[in-house]
DNA sequence: GTCTATAAAGAGATAGAC
DNA sequence: GTCTATCTCTTTATAGAC
């Protein structure tokens, strides 16, 4: 009864804080390469408290990789599913969806990666757990592929196309960056006019190049 | 001297083999994941004989991703340096040079992004040591998207989005494979015929689409 | 609920026989 | 060069006081 009233007090309760501590460290670090301790000076508590909310590192990871693993997939951006959408607008919307999640993390797609190459044969029940339903979007893409006159691709490799564009500048902002742009800051810009250029890039591989350019 | 000729008469050397061994365990595992025991057991030697030959994991570790690094910058096919290559051949060179590397390398570019990660602050001592010269590559792209009626667009942003088009679909393979292809086959399939639908793509992207496709 | 102290297991590294 | 046995340190996890 006291303790309700005490975690009810709290602006956000000890839980949470470790989430977002384990989170932070997890994702920088990987499962492998994350260790308790640190998760615990995050959160700025002891290590045992760890385990007191979670038991073990195990499942203190599995908490944080299954919510982690829901933002992932595109959060399904209203005008996916508007009847009416053109493919222009999809692709737009995917981009930028994706550019934004990344800013807010841009460690996400490579924590993915890792941990379902740590263990492949759970990637169904993460997709079952999550609700995600990945037939929604291609269907979307496909019927906004539709209209107008484009190229005839598979919807799906369209998707691949989009996410692959979007997360791999950023998941190799450390190498790229120094290989290519020689300094941080340049790589930052980059990737900021970026949002733009890859919308005109993946409309001009869909045969969209000669529509009204404007609107970018 | 016994111990050269002993070597020599081998037909791979005991380091060989330990390299392979540590190789194959560190590109699956990562640094962190990489177990001693796990590279010895692959090279069906004692655990004790990996630090007599290099020391510590660290130094070990370090042979392996020095030269793994090399091989993952394009290792510049004469076609690059064609002179008179247009932007066509370059593009096919690039994607079909990944492709195969990528097949036999399937978690190489996942290895290095994650030790890059682990330590961004060497990637210009990396960078030197392989001897990488980014400019040749860049400047090659250059000059052959200055032939032919080319959209307007950064060299470097064209290798990026290359590079990313090729190696995103294999290091997100157990993901996408299971959500949008549903099982193994169809997306080692898609892998496949990918090789061309990728040149395509981002030959269209580059307002080619309307140049001869047939040499595809 | 939160802490300190400590147990238990794991993993890298070394010693020393052969 | 190669092995077995062992040391040492790290890290997860638990016990128990408050």
């Amino acid at each position: 009864m006291d303790s309700l009233q005490k975690t009810e007090n709290q602006e956000v309760s000890q839980e949470q804080i470790i989430l977002d501590a384990a989170s932070k460290v997890f994702m920088r670090k990987g499962y492998e390469g994350a260790r308790m301790q640190e998760i615990a000076d995050e959160a700025g508590i002891n290590k045992a408290l760890l385990h007191y909310y979670f038991r073990s590192k195990e499942l203190l990871f599995h908490h944080i990789f299954r919510q982690s693993f829901r933002s992932f997939w595109p959060s399904i951006e209203p005008v996916l599913y508007k009847a009416d959408s053109d493919i222009r607008s999809v692709i737009k919307a995917m981009v930028y969806g994706y550019a934004n999640l990344l800013e807010k993390m841009p460690y996400l797609p490579n924590f993915i990666i890792n941990e379902i190459n740590r263990d492949p044969a759970k990637v169904a029940g993460l997709i079952q757990d999550a609700g995600i339903k990945p037939e929604m979007v291609v269907s979307a893409f496909e019927r906004a592929m539709n209209k107008g006159e484009i190229v005839r691709m598979d919807p799906r490799e369209l998707i691949v196309n989009i996410i692959g564009l979007c997360v791999f500048p950023v998941i190799t902002r450390p190498l790229l960056g120094t290989l290519l742009y020689h300094e941080k800051h340049a790589y930052e810009q980059f990737l900021q006019s970026r949002k733009e250029t890859a919308c005109e890039f993946i409309c001009r591989a869909v045969c969209l190049n000669f529509a009204a350019k404007s609107d970018f």
